[in-house]
DNA sequence: AGCACGCCGACT
DNA sequence: GTCGGCGTGCTC
């Protein structure tokens, strides 16, 4: 007969308790506790009262027995905000696999360093004269830390609590003390700063197409009938979605609700910003990623307290604790930012629905290439979807061709400009109009092409490309195939068959060759290290300070460049193969919204997409700018392959200092896996019955980045279109390591994941 | 955060 | 002695 205990973090908030403590789950409780629930404790020496909220449960014993106490009894489930939060961790715990501590940290921002939460002050309540005569009294009693509290409230009325505790060194009882006494008051003065500050000059609002209102109606609509829903909105960039947003939010605020908008990191511009206040004026915030924890803490504190309705922010900005949330928009939903990084490795779109289902609010996604994911959720009904297909701007949508380098190779063009491009280019510089190159960057790990015929290759049995390895031999990195090198294209036999190398340097050195006196800009990783220079070159580029602007995926979002007339994209397929499931749905984002950029003003504009794979679907229907036919043809490919979103993909990732041992773990845990008795039933039930079976194991295999920073990186994958079977093989792999101690080994859970390792 | 323990000067 | 202020450390 084993007891069961459960490690409790106290409702106190100090940053000595905010850590588990361990108490005993007695025998009639067992059944009833979970993980995430609040529960009733005796703290302390005086074993007083208090809440505590159970973030693991687990049968060893991890102090001594005897000073262990027993939970009281459980809080039932209360409708605050931090009964929701707590809720919501528990969720994320479960679902991305991470511990309690983790996941409340990342719910709860300023859990850690909740230290300098409110500005207490100390204020003097008696006559100056009073205080004199108390601290000659206090002097005489020789009671120095009262002493040396009165002496400065002699000449300051108010004093900052942390002032008094730190550099006075008065303790908390002598502060009480006096408080008791009634010679001083301790006052906390929340002071709240709004990060960025607008006048309150309204925008006049835009008078909603018919499309528009459509959309906000039924949201609204819905909503009001207790029945609040995701909704999907497809619509092109300049269709206005921003307006439907705004004027969804603005009733939610009418009807007393608060509202959280998501956007990516990047199109965090002044301009997107500017809107909202003009808007709702002080009654919206900001979170930022360069916000302080301090200031963090206050946008929380101003959420609970009511006294802001709207809050934009990246990713983390859903975790505001509102008291009575409305709406969730997500705008551009398909970044892959939407996806933590870091354990828990959560994607906000799903959490955001997890939110919205806790507050009974609504959930607004907006995109122009919408992630396979919502769109297949839509597919299904499970979300409303509204396309919006009308630019309101007016603006044409750019032509564009699609140059074959191939062609270009056979006619004897090496360079990396096809003749298109250099003609336009040409045209460009003479009119005096701007044009923007942009280099794929992603997928660089190296994958080997055909120069001659654009033959890519790829594994034979999960149908992404293969990474050229140290070792110099070919592999794939969700199954561990491997193949050596060939030197012939086995398609045309061809002896061109490389790596594809070129980054944005050697492109401005191209083109100042090609021609003199261009006056460029360069943007990439590498030129842009903090967010300030990202916003220079960008406004420099906008002023019209150079003609061509060379860069990564960073310049095709957000900004509008209302002079540049030409799009020029070199080598499309270079994210086409990178080696991972998303490669072709990355592919045509990014296409798609390079070609964007062209023409947004006046004149009309030209896009020129360079690739080896003039017939591939992501590239084709980039060009005709159909996302429609991209997704079908995408959605096919992801239900052979078993991909998400038809199906779900846990990583499990094993890190190690020591490449054997690491190796060995991860062989170790996917035979764990493969040894469980309904994996082995799963196998032979689909061989007898000759169907695929309802879960597979890939690898392990080294990652393809194998190694970094001197730590050794191994992986597997398992794929279930039951996501609930993965999540109960993440539980099982999370105990048997939890039991087994690792010293310099970790192990992470990614679910679904954006990247490959 | 709150509570006990122990140290130290003051006072009956 | 013992009373009371005050710092220190701990809380499963």
């Amino acid at each position: 007969m084993t007891e069961t205990y459960a490690d409790i973090i106290v409702d106190i908030s100090h940053e000595k308790l905010d850590r588990p403590f361990q108490y005993v789950i007695p025998k009639e409780l067992e059944d009833k506790l979970e993980t995430g629930m609040c529960v009733q404790i005796p703290f302390g020496t005086g074993n007083r009262v208090i809440k505590g909220y159970i973030i693991d449960i687990g049968t060893v014993c991890k102090i001594d027995r005897a000073k262990m106490k027993s939970i009281l009894g459980v809080v039932e489930k209360g409708v605050s905000v931090e009964d929701k939060q707590i809720a919501l961790a528990a969720w994320i715990r479960k679902n991305y696999g991470s511990t309690m501590i983790q996941a409340l940290k990342t719910v709860v921002p300023a859990k850690q360093s909740v230290k300098k939460l409110e500005h207490k002050t100390i204020e003097r309540v008696m006559t100056k004269e009073e205080v004199i005569s108390l601290l000659g009294e206090s002097l005489r009693k020789k009671q120095v830390a009262k002493a040396r509290l009165l002496q400065e409230l002699t000449e300051q009325e108010t004093i900052p609590y942390e002032w008094v505790t730190g550099k006075l060194a008065v303790s908390a009882q002598a502060i009480h003390g006096l408080e008791k006494t009634g010679v001083i008051r301790i006052v906390s003065t929340t002071s709240f700063r709004n990060p960025v500050r607008f006048g309150a000059q309204s925008e006049q609002r835009k008078t909603l197409s018919p499309a528009q209102q459509e959309i906000a109606d039924t949201v609204i609509q819905e909503y009001l009938d207790g029945m609040p829903s995701t909704y999907l909105v497809h619509g092109i960039t300049g269709s206005g979605k921003t307006e439907v947003y705004m004027d969804i939010i603005e009733r939610m605020v009418a009807l007393g609700k608060q509202a959280i908008v998501l956007i990516p990191e990047i199109a965090l511009t002044y301009q997107t910003l500017l809107r909202f206040y003009r808007r709702f004026g002080d009654r919206v915030s900001v979170m930022n990623s360069t916000l302080s924890p301090g200031e963090k803490y206050d946008q929380c504190e101003r959420a609970k307290k009511g006294e802001i309705d709207v809050i934009i922010g990246p990713r983390s900005a859903l975790f505001t604790p509102f008291p009575d949330l409305g709406v969730i928009v997500i705008d551009e939903e398909h970044e892959s930012s939407y996806k933590s990084e870091s354990t828990p490795k959560y994607h906000a779109r799903e959490t955001a629905e997890k939110v919205a289902s806790l507050y009974g609010a609504s959930l607004v996604l907006g995109s122009a290439t919408p992630s396979l994911e919502a769109y297949h959720r839509a597919e299904q009904g499970k979300v409303k979807l509204f396309t919006l297909k009308e630019r309101l701007t007016g603006g044409e949508l750019p032509e564009v061709t699609i140059a074959d380098l191939r062609e270009e190779l056979k006619a004897g063009n090496r360079s990396i400009f096809s003749r298109e491009l250099q003609e336009l280019l040409k045209d460009r510089l003479e009119k005096k109009e701007q044009s923007i190159l942009f280099i794929n960057r992603r997928g660089y790990a190296g994958f080997i092409s055909c120069r001659a015929c654009g033959q890519v290759m790829k594994c034979p049995h999960c149908d992404v490309s293969l990474s050229e390895h140290r070792n110099g031999r070919l592999m794939c990195h969700y199954c561990g195939y491997s193949e050596p090198k060939p030197t012939l294209c086995p398609k045309c036999g061809s002896r061109y068959i490389s790596g594809f190398r070129a980054g944005t340097q050697q492109i401005e050195e191209k083109l100042i060759e090609m021609f003199p006196g261009v006056r460029t800009l360069r943007m990439d990783g590498d030129t842009t290290k903090t967010k300030d220079s990202y916003e220079a070159i960008l406004s420099a580029f906008a002023n019209g300070e150079a003609d061509v602007l060379i860069g990564t995926q960073m310049i095709v979002k957000g900004h509008d460049f209302p002079n540049v007339t030409l799009v020029g994209v070199l080598a499309a397929d270079l994210s086409l193969s990178a080696n991972d499931y998303r490669s072709a749905e990355r592919t045509f984002q990014l296409l798609t919204q390079a070609v964007g950029r062209a023409g947004r003003g006046t004149r009309p504009g030209r896009a020129i997409i360079q690739t080896y794979q003039p017939e591939h679907y992501a590239v084709c229907h980039a060009a005709n700018q159909d996302y429609e036919n991209f997704y079908s043809e995408e959605i096919l490919y992801r239900e052979l392959g078993d991909y998400p979103p038809a199906s779900h993909l846990l990583a499990v990732q094993i890190y190690s200092k020591d490449e054997a041992s690491g190796d060995a773990l991860a062989a170790e845990l996917a035979n764990m896996v493969r040894d469980t008795d309904w994996f082995q039933k799963e196998l032979t039930e689909s061989i007898r019955q000759k169907k695929k079976p309802e879960i597979s194991l890939l690898g392990p295999t080294p990652a393809t980045i194998g190694k970094i920073n001197d730590v050794f990186r191994f992986v597997f994958y398992l794929k279930s279109s039951n996501y609930e079977k993965l999540v109960s093989i993440k539980d099982m792999l999370e105990e048997k390591i939890q039991n087994r101690q690792l010293r310099t080994e970790m192990v992470q859970f990614d679910f679904d994941p954006m990247n490959t390792m």
